[in-house]
DNA sequence: GGGGTGAACA
């Protein structure tokens, strides 16, 4: 009767308390017997003796092959048990192959043995019951049998178990905690683990109690026990593994609870430090990472010196995160620092070590540095206490750092070595660089001979490689024959990206080919090549500075709609385009949906509403601008002077742009670009003030600011007004000199001019490029 | 049990 509460076949409810039948005391028959007028004689209490093994498949046999209904008359089955350990019961329970199987052995135990276990007896206070041994089989049947997603078998057998007083063994405890865990049910956790007879507690039923309120987001209550063990207030030390579960729950995004911060991280690294227990490289390595990712590189260089401080064992590789978010940082400066602590340490940098370095001068643009330093990693000059094997990523990095300098010519020879002298084969990334080194120069035969070359020696070309090509052609303003080669790829199979559909839209856009960038953009959409923000940002801007604002806005939406944000750059652009077009209500729409999208204004947005209300001889609100601007700690630079300095002249306020000028060198410590000089001195020769004009030439002469056609054209204007040819045969010797070439503009100053005064060898010179004022009249 | 650090295209 008992046993039809355990059949799982009637769920639910699934486990119903028994009857308090159960007790020895009870007269009623609970059993069918097949004699139950002769009752068994009186057994002696279980007596869990030393194991005898032999005996333990004797009673799984006698189990298996006979009803539980027979078995508190069986006396044979009795007297073995006699001789069975509380560990032989485990091992007994566990062999009988199914969870009600077990539950009826279990519920046997209970019954008729009830001097070992009765509900009002205490719990032994040393060691433990044999019955939570058997329960803990029962257990055991059940996880086989559960659904760990949802053990609800665990959790009813876990009730029955408190309701029948049978108290959890350690390893019960740990497997439900482990379970109930897994399916996310804290709340039994923690209960198991109250339930759980406190000495008996060992730090892995802790770990996995911890890991329980960390996956299930209850961060402070897990912190907190993190604490307590930490001030050694739980009777457990810590391990290895209480840090790794701390640790694995910082890296992960907790959407339940909050997630674990920086400083609480370092908190408890530290705490784990002092118990001699340290992350391990891996670890140490992602949290460095994680921190200098988030730009918060002094967490990071915390963190690995005060495991440093504290004794834990240290490789190259968290150091190598550390420089990495260094060099992000351009903090070279302790970059340096951590290279001498490595070497005082005696902690050897390995290939990548140096592989971050070199990337970092080449970055720098310095590539000579980058080199001496490549040299070095090899061992190669005598003293050299290092001798690294370079790998192919440390020599691409140099070669990709002589192209982006205009050395790759370098970067070819050098490539062309690698195999003999350092060992590596060229691969796809090799070529890539190269490839792009020409590109950048202009010189696209080259770099397609190299892809030619790169198929030849059997090194696969892939999407970079194809956008590398794409994008050359396109600046070199052969627009319809990179669309070709795409298309010719594309052919042979190798699929263009989001980017190559950037590459082209941006280059349409710039030839003012709208409609072919759009239907670019189609195209991409209808291929199933998934888009990326930036091919969005670049159709909108290239609407938008084709003044087509009405498509870029329907672009805008689109991007929206496709879950991308618009970044800083694109807002910007959006933003001038409408104060271009004159529709100040439309911008400022774009800046208030900026600010509610949590972009915040920069000084490029600040410069284009400062030239925006110039223009448009606002100057008061321009300034007010400014003040704003100064506020939010934008300085002004050169570009929101420039527009200040041009809008005055424009509206004939010459001492006023006079003044910022002079208050933007002076105290304001911004020096003017050739644009500002251009404005001022093209707006002092309109005012007949030629001499000025021409003491701002020096000027620019003396600060070093180069003057180009615009400068000359506005000066030489000013000169004819005055007919001082003198001063204008200066100026075209200057331009001849400096290799400043005239423009149509200058052609017709000249022409009228010098024909008027009958000078015209003078201009045939100067077009020659001679000296003029050398020649004889 | 799985987890980290250096290279190419807009």
């Amino acid at each position: 009767m008992r046993l039809r509460a355990f059949n799982f076949k009637n769920l639910p409810p699934l486990l119903k308390p028994p009857k308090p039948q159960f007790s020895s005391s009870t007269a009623t028959p609970r059993h069918f017997s097949t004699e139950p007028q002769n009752p068994p004689p009186p057994t002696p209490p279980l007596q869990f003796s030393e194991d005898h093994k032999h005996t333990i498949p004797q009673i799984v046999s006698l189990l298996q092959t006979t009803s539980p209904d027979e078995w508190p008359t069986n006396t044979h089955l009795h007297h073995l048990l006699l001789s069975a350990s509380p560990h032989s019961l485990l091992k007994i329970t566990r062999q009988l192959g199914s969870l009600q199987k077990s539950l009826q052995f279990f519920d046997y135990l209970k019954n008729d043995y009830p001097s070992d276990s009765s509900p009002t007896s205490p719990p032994a206070p040393l060691g433990i019951s044999p019955l939570s041994f058997a329960f803990q089989a029962v257990l055991e049947h059940a996880v086989r049998e559960e659904d760990p997603k949802s053990p609800a078998k665990l959790l009813e057998l876990f009730n029955f178990s408190k309701e029948q007083n049978v108290p959890l063994s350690l390893n019960s405890a740990t497997l439900l905690i482990k379970l109930f865990g897994r399916a996310k049910m804290c709340d039994e956790s923690v209960t198991v683990f109250s339930e759980l007879r406190p000495d008996l507690r060992n730090i892995h039923v802790v770990n996995l109690l911890l890991d329980s309120l960390l996956k299930s987001g209850r961060i402070d209550d897990a912190l907190k026990m993190v604490d307590k063990m930490l001030k050694s207030q739980l009777n457990v030390q810590p391990n290895d593994t209480t840090m790794d579960t701390v640790l694995s729950a910082f890296f992960t995004r907790n959407w339940s609870g909050r997630n674990v911060r920086e400083e609480e991280i370092i908190g408890i690294v530290s705490g784990f430090g002092e118990h001699g227990i340290f992350p391990d490289s891996v670890w140490l390595t992602q949290l460095v990472s994680k921190f200098c990712r988030s730009g918060k590189c002094d967490k990071a260089w915390e963190v690995l010196h005060m495991v440093m401080r504290l004794g834990g064992e240290l490789n190259a590789a968290p150091y190598n995160a550390l420089l990495t978010g260094l060099g992000k940082e351009n903090d070279f400066r302790r970059m340096n620092l951590l290279m001498i602590e490595m070497k005082e340490k005696d902690i050897s940098p390995d290939v990548k070590t140096f592989g971050i370095l070199i990337n970092h001068l080449c970055k720098c643009h310095r590539v000579d540095e980058a080199l001496e330093t490549f040299k070095k990693m090899r061992g190669g000059n005598e003293g050299d206490e290092v001798c690294v094997v370079p790998d192919v990523v440390v020599c691409n990095t140099i070669i990709h750092g002589l192209c982006k300098v205009g050395r790759q010519e370098e970067g070819l020879k050098f490539m062309g070595n690698m195999k003999l002298e350092h060992g590596c084969m060229p691969n796809t990334v090799t070529y890539n660089s190269i490839i792009d080194g020409f590109c950048k120069a202009g010189e696209i035969e080259r770099a397609f001979e190299l892809f030619e070359r790169m198929k030849k020696d059997g090194v696969e070309p892939n999407v970079i490689t194809l956008n590398t090509l794409v994008d050359g052609m396109c600046k070199c303003e052969r627009v319809g024959s990179a669309l070709e080669f795409f298309d010719k790829m594309e052919e042979k199979g190798l699929k263009g990206n989001s980017t190559t559909y950037s590459i082209l839209i941006t280059a349409f856009c710039r030839s003012n080919n709208i409609d072919k960038a759009m239907a670019l953009f189609d195209q991409m959409s209808q291929s199933g090549c998934p888009s990326d923000a930036i091919v969005y940002y670049s159709l909108i801007s290239g609407l938008t500075r084709a003044g087509r604002l009405d498509d870029a806005s329907s672009f805008v939406s689109k991007l929206k709609k496709a879950g991308f944000c618009l970044d800083i750059i694109t807002y910007n652009v959006l933003i001038g385009g409408y104060c271009r077009k004159n529709k100040f209500e439309q911008a400022y729409e774009i800046f208030k949906d900026m600010e509610h999208a949590g972009v915040k204004p920069d000084r490029v947005t600040y410069n284009t509403l400062v030239s925006y209300f110039c223009e448009k001889g606002d100057f008061e609100t321009a300034h007010r601008l400014l003040k704003k601007m100064m506020q939010y700690r934008f300085l002004p630079n050169v570009v929101t002077y420039g527009a200040l300095i041009h809008a005055y002249c424009k509206a004939g306020h010459l001492d006023e742009a006079m003044k910022i000028f002079k208050e933007m060198n002076s105290s304001l410590k911004v020096s003017a670009n050739n644009v500002i000089y251009n404005t001022l001195i093209d707006a002092l020769c309109k005012s007949d003030k030629v001499d000025v004009a021409l003491s701002l030439m020096d000027d620019m002469k003396e600060k070093g600011v180069r003057a180009n056609t615009t400068t000359y054209n506005a000066m030489l204007k000013g000169l004819r007004e005055r007919n001082w040819l003198e001063k204008a045969f200066k100026l075209m010797d200057e331009m001849t000199e400096k290799a400043c070439n005239p423009d149509y503009v200058t052609m017709e100053i000249l022409l009228e001019w010098l024909s008027a005064v009958g000078q015209t060898e003078k201009l045939r010179r100067f077009v020659q490029g001679y000296e003029v004022s050398a020649s004889v009249p």
